[in-house]
DNA sequence: TTACCATATATCGGAATGATATGTTTTTTG
DNA sequence: CAAAAAACATATCATTCCGATATATGGTAA
């Protein structure tokens, strides 16, 4: 997902910083399906100013520095607007968590327990951040987006927690000598 | 999640070329949690190899150019334990489909219900896919990682189902002419 | 008052992406 | 059966992206 249409895209619904760009797309309402930061952010802004797709208006008060507010150009909505006509690549979803529990046979028993908690919790907060987002949002497409997000990661949620009741079960038979009475 | 690291984790499962690594990565039964391709492996490869992590036999059949197989070293157990150590980063899923229906209202008709289906179609497969690479599996923390990406999968397809059923709904409505009836 | 956080811009090295080049073998299809 | 297509296999390269860092100010909390 091309930083430079994300930016556009973002624009397109009002004029506002590079700052403020980074703000929605890697913690505003955005965040659940894109990312980008300053060192992408930036460098597109420039791009963009370039090719007379987005304009900034420099605002300088006094003592702060500068404050660029950057608007779309027409040219930069038509650009928009083809990038939109083709078909949109496919998603892509990256796991650091995933790519650990696989090896959690070969890590200390209490390696996946305490991984699986943090995530889960970490879901948890995750659903209520974009449900509480979803409730405030009165934008149809947003809300879609976000509707997404929440299907998505309640379902992450359930799974881990029935995953885990699982795992806290399997110990505590474990611990309790069961296993071993009935595997040998 | 660095590519060193998925290389040395998918290595240790057994020895490989770099192509093999490449098809388990972004075709086969972890690329739903990764995504790695030639540009990154070979280039992680010869630095795995240069630090000592892997080594690789050259097979060097008649006709055939080269082919190297990697496998993991002791070194590079132990730079694969230190790396599953620390904890890891957090998920990130980028989906350029929600991006493009952000603007759905500012696009023709069509465009919208056009990638609704294709997307169900494509996460239709996707649940499909992992399922079945589920039912063949046996290797536990492997079924933990296929069985979370069914679960968000289904989920997505619910989602997105449940979604095209009241915008064919609208349509309708709006073709009868019956909202125009009750808006106005 | 000192530290820390939010605002705001910007750069830089290292890493990853995506496309492409090259060449062989195996499989499919007309 | 031959031609075409797909799979196997390595490798590079320009462009893009990521993550950390530098700089500077104003507000707020310890």
């Amino acid at each position: 997902m091309n930083v430079k249409i994300l930016c556009l895209g973002i624009l397109s619904f009002g004029e506002m910083t590079g700052y403020d760009i980074r703000k929605l797309a890697s913690e505003g309402r955005f965040s659940h399906f894109c990312e980008a930061g300053y060192g992408s952010i930036y460098p597109a802004l420039s791009q963009l100013t370039e090719a007379g797709h987005v304009t900034f208006a420099e605002e300088a008060e006094a003592g702060k520095p500068n404050r660029k507010i950057y608007s779309i150009t027409e040219s930069g909505r038509q650009a928009l607007h083809l990038a939109l006509s083709s078909a949109p690549g496919a998603d892509r979803f990256k796991s650091e968590f995933l790519f650990h529990s696989l090896f959690a046979d070969k890590m200390p028993d209490d390696y996946f327990r305490t991984r699986l908690a943090a995530k889960i919790s970490e879901t948890r907060a995750t659903v209520e951040r974009l449900k509480s987002s979803l409730e405030k949002c009165d934008h149809e497409p947003s809300g879609f987006a976000l509707g997404f997000g929440v299907a998505i990661n309640e379902a992450a949620l359930a799974y881990l927690e029935q995953y885990d009741e699982t795992v806290i079960m399997k110990a505590a038979l474990e611990d309790s000598g069961f296993m071993e009475s009935v595997d040998e």
